[in-house]
DNA sequence: GATACGGTCATACTTTAGGGTGATTTTGCA
DNA sequence: TGCAAAATCACCCTAAAGTATGACCGTATC
């Protein structure tokens, strides 16, 4: 730049040119150089827009049908569908933990790794999901 | 611009400043205003991102309806109806009410009255039960 | 036998849910 | 118009849920 300066200097002098047009380029140059400054590193808004996207989920009317297809999809273990079962009647971790025999941590863990696997935060969620997913009744 | 060329020309010829020193001054004012011109006149970008939200849909399942009966026979009221409808999708108090447009104090206040009234003591019991009854989907 | 995974449990921490109480404001209806 | 139910909100407190991390053990699997 200070390169760019001196060329412009020297060049102007040279067929002596008054000061003021000199300082006119170098304005408009720079001025030129700001705007592409912004628009090069203006990043732009990004505005995120959800499409609903519909998945049909076969739900027979008769007796429960695990969907093995899902539950393997999801990666859930069948220790974790335990849990997401007693989940969906409504018990509580302790409630659970001791259903199972094992303890309140335990069932925390499984809790988070469902969460995590059916892509929830909560506890409600992931029952409303599983369901529709038929994972539990 | 004119005028303050003028004046930034005269005031660092008085205190006897090096001619680099005031094409500096005029090269940062300018990329200054080139980049305040670029981004107060150029329209903001948007940039659009699409993010598929899946939406499970049963199939086979009747339209849902509204045991009219069971609604009046444990005496819930239309407003906590909602309450309890966005229970099931999973969504927290606070998001209830934020949905609602009201506030959290209101909500907790709704789901005590509506456990309550179908007597559990958690909002997953809740859903379980009021899905049983077809107070919800 | 190294590796990956499932299941178990713990500790520490933050967040959310729920209980109890009391209050004010709307609103529907007699 | 006046009353009762519904809806709103606040405060305080406890319980439950959830997050993060790390650890140990058994069992397949390569």
């Amino acid at each position: 730049m200070l390169f760019l300066m001196r060329w412009l200097e020297y060049r102007f002098i040279i067929i002596d040119n008054s000061l003021e047009l000199y300082i006119a380029a170098i304005a408009i140059i720079f001025t030129s150089l700001g705007i592409w400054l912004a628009l090069k590193l203006n990043s732009p808004k990004v505005k995120t827009v959800h499409v609903e996207k519909e998945i049909y989920v076969y739900r027979n009317n008769g007796p429960f049908l695990l969907n093995e297809a899902a539950l393997a999809e999801v990666a859930i273990s069948r220790r974790e569908l335990e849990v997401l079962q007693l989940m969906g009647e409504g018990f509580s971790n302790q409630e659970i933990a001791q259903r199972l025999f094992v303890s309140l941590n335990t069932i925390k863990t499984h809790s988070s790794n469902i969460f995590g696997k059916l892509e929830v935060d909560r506890r409600t969620q992931a029952v409303d999901k599983a369901k529709k997913l038929n994972l539990i009744a």
